[in-house]
DNA sequence: GTTCGATATTGACTCGAGTAGATGGGGGTG
DNA sequence: CACCCCCATCTACTCGAGTCAATATCGAAC
């Protein structure tokens, strides 16, 4: 940027600068202009490229990206509808999603369900009335409402379903699997009660990781432990935890269906005095970052974030260029520390 | 949504449905369909209304918000930049702001900059290009890189800048008379040996909290505790807690400038061995939700972020019709829990 | 029965950029 | 010297919606 230059030239007109006035200042039509920004579908000759690109510079040219966007049919933007951007396990994927995004040159809009199905309903709607390229759903429902959809006739991928829905790319983890690891390796510990505290969302269905839970303990020959239903949140997850440990058989061990509601619940069984994993181990499920830094250390199952953040943004890309829908399994990973009593 | 009519209906044409399909399905011109979409300029007679409206349900008719953008030269978007939407506090903040702009009709587009003022340049080219309406930007310096958003033109509100920038707003909250009630309260509690976990960023100018901090000390005759430098985040509050402890003179109580921090420092301190309070208080800065959840919860000075979303995004709406930038700071609140000592 | 007026509707132009088809100019070959 | 071809460039139409100026259309009043 030659500073020299900037103030004289700067502002040489009221509104913002367009394709025309770049066209003239070069001394060239439009067309020359949107070859020379696109690498377009013409050549231009080296002199007049250089011309042109001075002429951008110097009036500090930036292509409306709104009528581009009309003219291509393709806003370059996906959506977010996740539930609450401030649960670490959505604010990773947030962020894994916008990285991915990017490097496909896309931009990512946010929008957040509160775990309110109207208001995610509202979002979907608001994000096709965008023509936005593609949106990935978390829905608060384990079957969401894919009307909107579907008229919105918007690539998408639904996060963390398990069922494929016909028509639509979705992407998760196996939860059932993640949360038997989790359990048998409390059992490795030699506990022989172990509680859960379930999250639990909008619709009644059945959770992946109620079923692994129960199934680890099935082929143990264990009795089911306590349950407590409650949010995937911290609240959820302390309120849990007050109800395990007032239950009448109280669990050694309790899993905990997300690292949030461990945290909860570990406040909760401080405040009661009880230890970490001395009197009660936990085992949590997300992998995101709060499971490293509370106390004890959780060992918790891990979702590959990146990985399937990767594979939805390339599932919405590719659905643009015709390809089919497909429904993908991530495995997960046991992240050993110290809250389940390994040293 | 009469089910039974929808699927005859259904995609009567190929592509997507734009005004021309509802006018002519409606019988009436394109302008009418305006009219009655935007409750336009002139008004429809009530039975011409019902015509289209009709049609537009009929057809599953969305304006295209692209062209729409291209009209009216808005694209009813807000960029927000932050350095990780994956720490807590900013990810309340960017809850908050995504609330604040969708109340107004503004979608939020995200973007990290991780910390990297390479990326945070290129992401505010990158919204510029975009047209959206306005960026908050939450740079990763304390004097971020205006140049871009100069030339960009667009209105932009700096988060948690302390010195004004000329033309442009910004938002912040008294960081100095945060960490004084923070460390007064400790001082209450009858510490005299208080150290600092003071987070850095890239530039390396001098951050209010620890203004604030020796300020506490000196108008209560006190000297100084350690010091730590590291980064607002969790590792940077684990690796503080392992030097102030490790500390020649360890202090018996710590002011952290993060909730973040503060939930590292107490892994650390945790980890030690050391009880919290009763060996070491803690008090830190932000008041995210980390903050309530952590062992034992923390008393923190609480920002009101809501509030500061709320007026970010009102300063952006506001310069599309001509305000002035102004220049505001919030005040901050101490939020007493127990890891400062109080009951 | 004509004219005025109010109201409802329409045609046509605009926003800024992508690009096909038309047009020009320069060099090489016969 | 005439011809052709190729490459560089331009003209003009398009995307979908907002909106003003120019019409219909109808009823009421004289």
């Amino acid at each position: 940027m030659d500073s020299m230059t900037s103030p004289a030239v700067q502002a040489p007109r009221g509104g913002p600068v367009t394709r025309k006035d770049v066209a003239r200042y070069a001394g060239v039509s439009t067309a020359v202009v949107s070859y020379v920004v696109n690498g377009g579908p013409k050549k231009v000759a080296p002199a007049t490229e250089a011309k042109v690109q001075d002429a951008i510079r110097v009036l500090g040219y930036r292509p409306n990206a709104a009528a581009r966007a009309l003219k291509l049919g393709s806003s370059e933007t996906l959506g977010l509808i996740i539930p609450d951007n401030t649960n670490p396990f959505f604010s990773l994927f947030a962020h894994a999603v916008e990285d991915a995004a990017a490097a496909l040159g896309y931009a990512l809009v946010l929008s957040n369900s509160d775990g309110n199905l109207a208001k995610e309903r509202r979002n979907i709607r608001n994000l096709a009335a965008r023509q936005v390229d593609g949106v990935l759903l978390a829905s608060v429902l384990f079957d969401p409402d894919l009307e909107a959809l579907e008229t919105a006739e918007i690539p998408a991928v639904l996060l963390n379903q398990e069922h494929d829905a016909p028509g639509f790319n979705s992407i998760g983890v196996d939860l059932a699997a993640g949360a038997r690891i989790a359990v048998e390796h409390l059992i490795g510990h030699g506990h022989t009660n172990i509680g859960l505290a379930m999250g639990t969302n909008v619709s009644g269905s059945l959770d992946g990781r109620e079923v692994g839970w129960r199934q680890a303990l099935q082929e143990a020959g264990l009795q089911e432990g306590p349950i407590a239903y409650n949010g995937f949140t911290w609240p959820g997850g302390y309120l849990a935890g007050q109800r395990l440990l007032a239950s009448v058989n109280r669990p050694t061990a309790i899993f905990a269906t997300s690292d949030t509601q461990a945290v909860g619940l570990l406040r909760a069984i401080h405040e009661a005095g009880v230890a970490v994993p001395g009197d009660i181990a936990v085992v949590s499920f997300d992998g995101s970052i709060e499971s490293e830094y509370s106390w004890p250390p959780l060992t918790t199952v891990e979702q590959p974030v990146a990985a399937m953040a990767e594979a939805a943004v390339a599932a919405l890309v590719g659905a643009r260029r015709g390809e089919k829908p497909r429904h993908r399994i991530f495995p997960t990973k046991l992240l050993v520390r110290q809250s389940c009593g390994c040293p």
